[in-house]
This record gives structure tokens, C-alpha cells and sequence, in this order.
DNA sequence: ACCCAGGGTCATA
DNA sequence: TATGACCATGGG
């Protein structure tokens, strides 16, 4: 199967990755909201700030003034949209009961949950299941649709649903913890490699996916 | 001076 | 269902 042959050769070349970059579940969680369609290492500063003001915290930052919190997120960019939503989010936290009531959900009707909450989309949601709930979902994200579509796995165009569908039954066998250690690794190793390669040349024979690729196109 | 980054929502046809 | 506009900063 490709998509297993595709996880041994980045796993073989950059190791264990062990994510998601942050220290706490909620962290995590901001993380992600903080993190649509931005670079991290500007969520970073964004996440700094909040740390360094004692804010990294879901009934702090619900009760802050959106002038204030979109201020201490301005390095994340679209400032205002992620106030809302990340605020928006905090509420619905707190609302729920917080880590340990929504821990109690299954995975499916906590991704439903997360769903309806405005402004977490279904990567957003997965982002949050996978690495703050540790539940066994494939993360689809722009570069895994680059990547995969280039390789000739998949079109690249399919619907979100149709593609996570794709990913977990090629690789998890019946929703074990196993498979949510893959699926973390997986996705870590996808956005790693994206970084790690040269964007501005599509073919690159130096990548570690170069024997992979059919047509040796591998950015 | 561009181009892009670990998306999501909303308006239109 | 399917496009397009919009959000906004920082690094290459």
C-alpha cells in the first residue's frame, strides 16, 4: 500500500516527531484555532503573548475585551476573525464543563460538537481530536492534499470527508490507540517534510520521496 | 514588490 | 455544488 510506504520513508528520514507543538491540551486547542491558514511561527509570538499576560488560559481569555485579545493576537494575523473565534470557542469550553466533561464524549459526537462551534472547521476539529483528545483521526490539511495528489495517491480534490475516509481505512485497521499514534506521527511528518523541501521547484530528486514518486515530482 | 502560510465563513449563481 | 471574496501578519 502506498500510503504505508509513503509513512515509512519520512519516518526512516526524519524520526519520531512528537507533536503537537505545545505543552497543554488547551494549548493545543488554541493552537489550532490560531494556526488556520498562518504560518506557526507567527502563532507562536501570538501564544507567547498570551503566556507572557497569563492568558493562555479558556475563562480568562472568554472574559477579556476583544480589543485586548486582539491585540495580544495580532502576530497570528487576521487578528479580529481569531478573537472572535478563539473567544467563541473559550465560551463553548467553559460552557461544556471544560477538559474532563468533553473528554467523556466519543469521538464522534465530540467531532460533532466541535463542528458547530463557529469557527473550528473539520481540519480545525481533527487537529483538536488527534493531538489534545488523542482519538485515532486522519488529518487532512492542504499540504496533505499537495503532497498525496502529486504522488498520484489521490486526485487532491475530493471533499474532506471522502479524503479522511481514504487515509483511515488505508492505514488503521479498527480504531486502536496504534492507529492514533500513526495518525499523529503521520501528519507530523507530512507538514515537516513540506517545510523541509524546496517549494519553488517542483522537482526536487534530492527528496526523501524521490523513489516514491512516479514522475519524481515530489514538492 | 511579490508570494505564501498547518482554514473557515459568507455571498452569489 | 462550486467558485470567489474576505480576513492580515511576518518571512522568504
Amino acid at each position: 500500500m502506498g500510503f504505508t510506504r509513503v509513512y515509512n520513508t519520512l519516518y526512516a528520514h526524519y524520526g519520531p516527531q512528537h507533536w503537537w507543538p505545545g505543552d497543554t491540551p488547551f494549548e493545543i486547542m488554541a493552537g489550532a484555532v490560531l494556526t488556520q491558514n498562518t504560518a506557526w511561527t507567527n502563532v507562536e509570538k501570538a501564544i507567547a503573548n498570551l503566556k507572557a499576560q497569563d492568558h493562555l488560559d479558556p475563562a480568562r481569555i472568554a472574559r477579556a475585551s476583544h480589543e485586548q485579545l486582539a491585540q495580544w493576537l495580532k502576530p497570528s494575523g487576521y487578528f479580529n476573525i481569531k478573537a472572535q473565534r478563539l473567544q467563541g470557542f473559550c465560551a463553548w469550553y467553559m460552557a461544556q464543563g471544560g477538559l474532563k466533561t468533553l473528554s467523556a464524549l466519543d469521538t464522534h459526537a465530540l467531532r460533532h460538537a466541535l463542528l458547530a462551534v463557529h469557527g473550528i472547521g473539520p481540519e480545525t476539529a481533527d487537529d483538536i481530536l488527534l493531538y489534545a483528545f488523542h482519538r485515532p483521526v486522519f488529518v487532512i490539511d492542504a499540504y496533505t492534499r499537495r503532497l498525496f495528489s502529486r504522488l498520484g495517491l489521490i486526485k487532491g480534490d475530493e471533499g474532506y470527508e471522502t479524503l479522511r475516509h481514504t487515509f483511515e481505512t488505508a492505514l488503521g485497521n479498527d480504531s486502536t490507540k496504534a492507529d492514533t499514534r500513526l495518525f499523529n506521527e503521520y501528519h507530523a511528518l507530512i507538514v515537516n517534510h513540506a517545510k523541509d523541501i524546496c517549494r519553488k521547484q517542483p522537482l526536487c530528486m534530492r527528496c526523501c520521496l524521490a523513489d516514491v514518486c512516479p514522475s519524481r515530482i515530489v514538492t
